[in-house]
DNA sequence: ACAAAAGTGTTAGGCCTACACCCATGA
DNA sequence: TCATGGGTGTAGGCCTAACACTTTTGT
């Protein structure tokens, strides 16, 4: 037991992992709650935060623990306080964000009940995850417009209509494809793999990595990207 | 004495309150500790979070408890949780920054320790407030282009150069006078207060009113602000 | 053969930037 | 009278948005 001579909250971080791929388009990573309260319904991977850890460690934590993800970037985007967002007792969870690439790893989840969902058709969420979830959103839209999200979302090797139709499945608007690319060429991240000599229009389309140097230059003199 | 089966952190929220005149230039609302830790220090105006309020709710009372200010609107931008940010025992911060009107209020504050100080001109903070203040004008680098920053830091009749500075303090440059006027104007959220007949050149400069109705449609539709 | 998908280039308009002149104020 | 500060307009460049045609693949 721990006695303390104020009242104390208990302190939760949740982590929104935003995932990618051409048949779902953007999903979220859902873990199905085992327990009471809100046993059955699904919510974001996250528990409480131990006392000789900062909340990001903690996420990164939770994370693996019951997803098996080691996330390479997550970031804080909000800390939900509502006074009665947990039956239980008073709880504040410092939620994160964290974008990885859907295939590249679950490869050995072994008591893993996490699944995706596409956010277009996400269930009925536990606790406020509902409204954590939208802010998530809102926020990725706001990132996107400064951060390559593709570096994170995609696979290593992608052509300019995957990453168009990630950029459009986040946004939730349509490109014109001429417009699109000619944007992203000027930036100078994209760098063709060469896999496909024939640089004439066909119709497999040519593959792409990202330029990381090119990027984190770009990142220090700041840069913007127009929608 | 409250007891728990597992350790809580305690809980507290702070304000970082920006404020804004010509002579001062960019402003931040610090109060001198009374107990210790860090006793005599300067910090942000905040504390422990009760349990029947939310984070905002919070932030609110011990603002308006410490300088007497009742924020318009404040926002959260960040939660600090290092281990050993307070060596009294593991404190987990929620940090909301808020914009005011430098002489508007204050008007009668009774024990208010609080004073104004230049950002230029901050002295060590207890805490870890010196990364907070860092991370907060940071955020509000961020916010000025999306919201008319304005709106909450000048007072309401104000003029054009007096609206160049403060967004040259804020982010630290130095603008076109003709080429600022012309994209505030374009922006249509100034209603000239009409208190200078002769709209010719001279030295005395025309005052400005926001109009908030234009400002509301444009939030709505999006808007972005160029630098 | 035909529909679907990928690649490319041109044009008009708008915004950003850089820059010059006029006028009134106050020292 | 002269320096200072405020107001306004113009020209060039870049970026954006709208738009059409060619080629290839797969059915």
């Amino acid at each position: 037991m721990y006695t303390y001579q104020y009242p104390h909250p208990a302190v939760t971080t949740d982590c929104v992992i935003f995932g990618y791929d051409i048949c779902e388009g953007l999903s979220v990573l859902l873990v199905e709650r085992g327990v009471e309260p809100f046993k059955g319904c699904w919510a974001f991977p996250g528990g409480f935060l131990k006392m000789d850890e900062d909340a990001e460690t903690g996420a990164r934590r939770e994370l693996m623990e019951e997803t098996g993800f080691e996330a390479v970037s997550i970031f804080q985007f909000g800390t939900f306080s509502e006074v009665n967002r947990d039956p239980r007792e008073r709880v504040i969870t410092i939620a994160y964000m964290a974008l990885v690439q859907k295939d590249s790893v679950k490869g050995g989840d072994d008591a893993s009940d996490a699944r995706w969902f596409p956010v277009k058709d996400v269930p009925p969420l536990a606790f406020d995850h509902d409204r954590i979830l939208r802010i998530a959103l809102e926020r990725l839209k706001e990132q996107i417009h400064f951060h390559p999200v593709g570096f994170d979302l995609l696979p290593e090797v992608f052509t300019l209509p995957q990453l168009q139709a990630l950029y459009e499945a986040i946004l939730g608007v349509r490109f014109d494809r001429r417009n699109f690319a000619s944007k992203m060429q000027k930036l100078g991240i994209l760098q063709p793999t060469g896999d496909r000599p024939s640089h004439l229009a066909t119709r497999i389309p040519q593959t792409y990595r990202f330029n990381i140097e090119r990027y984190n230059e770009l990142k220090n003199s700041g840069f913007r990207l127009e929608f």
